[in-house]
DNA sequence: CTGTTATGGTACCGATCGGTTCCATCAAAG
DNA sequence: CTTTGATGGAACCGATCGGTACCATAACAG
């Protein structure tokens, strides 16, 4: 029989607390910027507990990745919801949201994505028929991300909603880079948001010129 | 006296050589998904020989970036000049450009911003007041780039050019991150270019809606 | 109580890392 | 010819890597 839920040796727990310390350690260090020794040293865990859960450094880096694509999918599918129903006004949101996210202080870029660059060398599948897991996760992360702007952008009526949801993308995705590697634009994320908006608009109200 | 010029045991030759096979490997494999021992036996050179040019790892990674920023930034301004003069047809060229490099068969990314995500242990400045060389190349590199399509926006006669110009600079960022994680998106390139002719188009025309 | 289970700590493994040193070679300068 | 300097090859260094094995402990089940 397992142990008593919410006890300190409930293995779920502990996983969950591993996943969550290991999240902050990868975003602030990379993922091959930090050993299995030291990571588990700062976590207050021994190796051995790491790999019975995990199996391996990798298996703890996708359980990592997976956890923090969802919870950042449904953080901005939150903030888009909560401005209410107008197309216009949650698409304003995702860059409002965006532009905080930005602006906190350890801020690094997107950890989906900084991962999936770091760990470019495994590119194709290997024999195990597995892909390289952190650039499988990014394409999945990008592609939900993907959807949720084209389900606006076809909300509001555009004519090609596709395309448009995709150059919004490219607004919210260079907007982040831009953060994160060019120092001149802090304000990255608030032109992101007008350029979007205008090409909302564009999209959506008749042209008047001849 | 130095050895005749062009000749095998020329220093400057082996340096130029050993930079540009360099480069290649260290795109396709990321900085640290490769060894000194493995990529100096590949390029068919020696460990000292490399050590006598760079001085270490981190001096051949900074002296390939540099030479890579510059050879990027030369040829994607050679591309937008040779669009003529229209900042229009400039700027269009400047994304065909981009969607021809996105189209090549080894195409990975961003070289100088892939640098930087991988390195970004090396956060802050270090004891030798130098910061992470990939970080500052990356933040110069993004920095030229904005500069040509800020000119662009200028000479289109755009109110604000600056903010156009960062504008661009994201939808260029953006495009090249999808393009690299997003299989789903393999035209990236061509629908920013979309975008970003629209945003000049409404920068630069007066507004006729009421 | 006893038995089970999850844990932290530690020592250890082979492999690989970045970097250094020595040496034979080979082409060009004199 | 001899001398000079750049080179490739290989051995070697200490450190660190990911991963495994063993053990004492502590909390819970019965």
């Amino acid at each position: 029989m397992p142990v008593t839920k919410g006890s300190p040796l409930d293995p779920a727990r502990t996983r969950a607390a591993v996943l969550h310390r290991a999240t902050a350690i990868f975003y602030a260090r990379g993922l091959d910027g930090v050993g299995v020794a030291e990571l588990c040293s700062t976590m207050g865990i021994s190796k051995e507990t790491l790999y019975r859960h995990f199996g391996s450094k990798e298996g703890l880096i996708e359980a990592v990745l997976k956890e923090r694509s969802e919870r950042v999918t449904r953080w901005l599918s939150e903030a888009a919801e909560a401005a209410g129903s107008d197309p216009r006004a949650r698409l304003a949101a995702v860059f409002d949201a965006l532009a905080s996210w930005h602006g906190e202080p350890g801020f690094r870029g997107c950890a989906i994505l900084n991962a999936a660059t770091q760990h470019h060398g495994a590119g194709g599948p290997d024999e195990a028929g597995q892909h390289g897991a952190p650039r499988e996760v990014a394409a999945r992360h990008l592609e939900r991300r993907l959807a949720l702007l084209t389900d606006i952008a076809r909300d509001a009526g555009a004519a090609q909603p596709e395309v448009l949801g995709r150059q919004f993308l490219m607004l919210v995705t260079g907007a982040t880079i831009v953060a994160d590697h060019h120092p001149g634009t802090p304000d990255a994320a608030r032109h992101a948001r007008t350029a979007a908006l205008a090409l909302l608009d564009a999209a959506t109200h008749p042209d008047h010129r001849p």
